[in-house]
Parts: structure tokens; sequence; C-alpha cells
DNA sequence: AAGCGTCAAGCATCC
DNA sequence: GGATGCTTGACGCTT
């Protein structure tokens, strides 16, 4: 059995590096309270600019703590996908901002990518809603060219709504998707949620429309037909087949158990070095995304909590095997 | 400096 | 069909 190299990574902003948010915004509603609008649009690229060099700062942060692994915030520009700011180019001010981010990634070897907001809907029943999301999503796809990234699945997406009927809602996902375009869709996997969609959900979609699949392991103890699924782990690694990333899951734990389905801070090692253990030698390599309150704090406790586990073999800061 | 109300998106739920 | 809650990080006003 092939040992599995597994490697951690966290979400968007650092609890250690001050001021470095790479999310700071200007809400519509104070957009539109400035009297002179190129002021207010040039606030906007300020901002921007700003975002974006503190994911450069993330990023060496990340480089410095051997981090091979980063989902960048979606809100990298405020009001970039808004209505009111049709024919913005938003682009051109932070064009060599973007490409000095995307050489530092390529440079260092980080895998990054994005998780859209969950008003990015593709099952949805309107018309008005998919055309935002495919709006939204093409921002996601401008940012990842620019940044010199092949955008293939670098966007994870929960499936949507389940307006009334899980099972036709389920199929509506699957006739949308043939509105959406060829270089979006390559972008997209599908993640298992936490109140409709199931891991069982996903493999069904993900099979059909040829779309990774990205387990949650929380979710899925919140959301689930049965609790086992470590028998479908095979058919979970199979959608990864065609990518040329390595597989890809998101690991938190929950708050609390009246809280289940909030995060809690940090990760519980136990609950994850099951998981490990489970899926151990069953593909190369599982890049595991830290979903908890604390950011990279709780990575770095995680990797505290493994050095000091005889089983694990630490490869550098925050990747790892199992002895074998 | 800390605390609280506000803001933004779409869906779910309740009336 | 309209109001409210959910969720999250940030803003901005008040203390």
């Amino acid at each position: 059995m092939t040992k599995t190299l597994f490697r951690l990574g966290y979400v968007a902003m650092s609890v250690n590096l001050k001021n470095s948010s790479p999310s700071q915004t200007i809400t519509y509603k104070r957009f539109s309270q400035f009297a002179d609008e190129e002021a207010a649009i040039q606030k906007l690229e300020t901002v921007a600019k700003s975002n974006i060099q503190n994911c450069l700062r993330l990023l060496k942060h990340n480089k410095a703590n051997d981090i091979h692994f980063f989902r960048l915030s979606s809100r990298l520009i405020p009001l970039a996908t808004h209505d009111a700011l049709k024919g913005w180019d938003y682009i051109s001010p932070i064009k060599e901002d973007l490409e000095e981010l995307g050489e530092f990634a390529a440079k260092h070897e980080i895998r990054m990518d994005f998780h859209p907001d969950h008003f990015v809907v593709l099952n949805t029943t309107k018309k008005e809603v998919m055309k935002t999301s495919v709006k939204t999503l093409d921002y996601h796809h401008k940012l990842l060219t620019h940044m010199k990234l092949k955008p293939i699945h670098r966007c994870v997406l929960h499936l949507g709504g389940k307006y009334e009927n899980k099972e036709s809602s389920l199929e509506r996902f699957i006739s949308n998707w043939a509105l959406v375009p060829a270089r979006i869709q390559e972008m997209i996997m599908l993640e298992n949620d936490d109140k409709t969609y199931t891991l069982h959900d996903i493999l069904y979609v993900c099979e059909k429309l040829n779309i990774p699949a990205v387990f949650d392991l929380h979710h899925h103890m919140a959301n689930h037909e049965r609790e086992d699924w470590i028998s479908e782990w095979g058919r979970v690694i199979q959608t990864w087949s065609a990518s040329p990333l390595p597989v890809k899951m998101h690991i938190s734990s929950p708050k609390s158990d009246k809280q289940f389905r909030a995060h809690a801070n940090m990760i519980d090692p136990e609950m994850f070095l099951t998981f490990v253990k489970k899926v151990n030698g069953s593909t190369p390599q599982i890049d595991c995304m830290i979903e908890a309150k604390q950011k990279d704090q709780a990575l770095f406790q995680l990797v505290d909590d493994l050095k000091a586990n005889s089983e694990v073999e630490m490869v550098d800061e925050a990747s790892f095997y199992l002895k074998s």
C-alpha cells in the first residue's frame, strides 16, 4: 500500500499576521454616499489593491510555515459584481498585483482556490439568480487567469437550495449546468452541505457531470443518509481521476453538541487522525482544508498535536505521512 | 480600545 | 408575498 501525503491548508485570513485582511470592503450603501463617483471608484480600487497585497503577505506567511494549500477570499474586489458598477474595469488597476500574487504562489508551489459565497446558486429557479451566479463565477475566473493560474478545479460550490423538492432541485442543477459556459464549468468542484445535499447526492451529480467531489466530514456528520462514508470514499477519489490537482477535502470540528453545525475554534486531533487512518493509502495525496474559527492558528495547533503522536511522520511543518 | 448596530447576498421559515 | 433569521467579516459610530 502506498502512503498518502497529507497536506494542511487554511482559509483566507490569519489570526497571527496583524492587519492583513484580504476582505476589506466598501458596502454599496457607503459607495453610493460618495458625492464624487470617480473618488468612490478610486476608493474601491485602493481597497482591492490592499486586499491583494495582504494576500501576498499571507502567502509569504504560508511559505515561512511550509503551508502549500490556501483558500483565497472571494471578497478581494469590493462590489466587483455589483449591478451599479457595470462596465467598471476592476482588473486593470490591480493587474500587476494579481500577477505578483500568482507568481509567488507558482514559485513556492502553493495550491490556491476559492469558495464563492453561498449566493452563487446554480440550481436556482430564477433566471436573474443564475445570471448573477455566473457573473460572480466569471469574476473568480478573471482573478485566476490574471494570476496566471490554470482555472481548473479552483472553485468549491454547494449544490444549492432545496426549493421544497430536493430530488427535482438536484436534477435542476444538472439541467442548469448546460447554461454554464465551459470555462466556468471546469473551475467547479462540488461539496456536500450540512443541511440538504449529502455526500451521496453530491457523488451522483459529480459522476454524472464529471466534477470533482470535495468531501466535508463535518457536514457529513450533520447531514447524511448513512453515517458510514468510507464505503463511498472510492467514488470520491474517482471523481478526481481526471483532475490535474490532488484530492481535496474539508476538515472542521463542531462548536458544541447544541451548535453542532457551527465551526469550533480548533480541530479535534483525534477525530482528524481517525479520518486520516481510514483514507491513508487510498490515493497519493490529500489536501485537507482546515476550516476553524482560529484559522491558521488552528492549523498550527493541529500540527503540534500531530507531532506529539508517534504514528505521524512530519514531512515539513504542514505536511505529513502516517508511519507504516 | 472595546462594544454594538449595520451591511450584503439568497434561501428557509413563518405569518 | 412580506418580514425575519441564518452566516460572516468588516465598517463605523458611540462610549
